[in-house]
DNA sequence: TGCGGTTATGTCCGTTCGGATAGGCTATTC
DNA sequence: GAATAGCCTATCCGAACGGACATAACCGCA
């Protein structure tokens, strides 16, 4: 099974490659960036699947892996990342992707994740695509909060005034200085930069 | 030589343990949060370093790195990461770090460096810190502030007012006002929050 | 039927913020 | 010596913020 495995990180290709081969029944090559990949796949045989890093030179965005997706008459392709988002991973397997990999991925699952993909499988962590998709009451701070203060919260983030988050949520600017305040208190902020940060720091928005 | 790695990518820790663990010598314990890093401090024998992502839950920049060091009468802290950043470098090594380690390093040379730095040196790779000592000062963003004015965003991005600014910089609150509307308009920001915003957002602190 | 939680609106008040402007003070550079 | 850049202080003002009440409608639940 040839894998190719394009990520700027030499720790993780070199250690990933190790572990791979141990695994047994995978031949792999690397590259530290997109155009040194597809100049891999130009000059050798055909890779039952390439393993793509979405932070890594040459991939701005998702339009590296559209690139790669499309090279020579279409390759079988899986995006790779240190960052999940929800987002990211719907639109690369709207993209066509083979799969979407997170860095947070055991390495035994990475295994039988590639080796599915390289069947022509089309793979995502179900924990994660089902994580976001029903609810997401998960997150311990979200939870204390009421929808309309998440709402506020949300505005908050994006350095909005209160004014703002008033107009943009259709309600009287009182009422907004009310659950920013009642906020304040339920995540233990002292004003709305530290309030911003926090959310931030877990993940909201 | 007792090791802790720290890092919430389960793809890079599963690998690269069993790497140090085949180079021999190393005795290998995971955690994949600060907080879990710590209890395994709390609980198990000394470790000759720890190796801390610096995208991980719990590390808030170098808040966290800072919290490893200082935690149970001092640690040898190295700081690990995947944007590697010679604003990064240089404030972890300021801080006391052990070292510091990009993930873009060869695995083999990160065998050798983690050897160096529980040994009681203190790494950086050369390569990294002299590329960028002449070609990009700092950070883009860094670069355009007086000493001055970073002190005074780094107050902003802790959230603090600007009297507690001036307070802890021993300056008069107009100074502060002064630093913080010439800052908005070099970062190009609107208020405070998004200041902070864009500090984090660029690496800063 | 009453209770509590959520949402909404309002007022009052003191503090803080953001911007403008203006002056003085060091260094370094030309 | 003049010019420049960076730093510090100051005052004024309007707007925004943060907190404390008070009021009231709505809904689920006991």
């Amino acid at each position: 099974m040839r894998i190719l495995l394009a990520d700027d990180h030499d720790l993780l290709r070199d250690t990933l490659v190790l572990f791979l081969e141990g695994a047994g029944g995978f031949e792999t090559a690397t590259a530290a960036s997109l155009d040194e990949a597809l100049t891999l796949v130009d000059k050798q045989d055909r890779f039952d699947l390439i393993l793509l890093d979405l932070n890594m030179p040459g991939m701005n965005g998702l339009k590296g892996l559209e690139k790669a997706l499309a090279y020579k008459g279409g390759q079988r392709v899986a995006l790779i990342t240190g960052e999940a988002t929800r987002a990211i991973a719907d639109a690369a397997l709207e993209a066509g992707a083979a799969g979407f990999v997170p860095k947070t991925l055991p390495a035994k699952s990475l295994v039988n994740a590639v080796r599915f993909m390289a069947m022509g499988e089309q793979y995502a962590p179900i924990c994660f695509m089902t994580a976001e998709t029903a609810a997401e009451p998960t997150n311990p701070l979200a939870q204390k909060l009421t929808p309309r203060e998440l709402q506020v919260l949300e505005g908050l983030t994006e350095c909005k005034a209160n004014k703002e988050i008033a107009r943009d949520l259709d309600l009287s600017e009182p009422t907004v200085k009310l659950h920013v305040k009642t906020l304040y208190r339920k995540i233990g902020a002292a004003n709305r930069t530290q309030a911003a940060m926090i959310a931030r720091e877990a993940g909201l928005f």
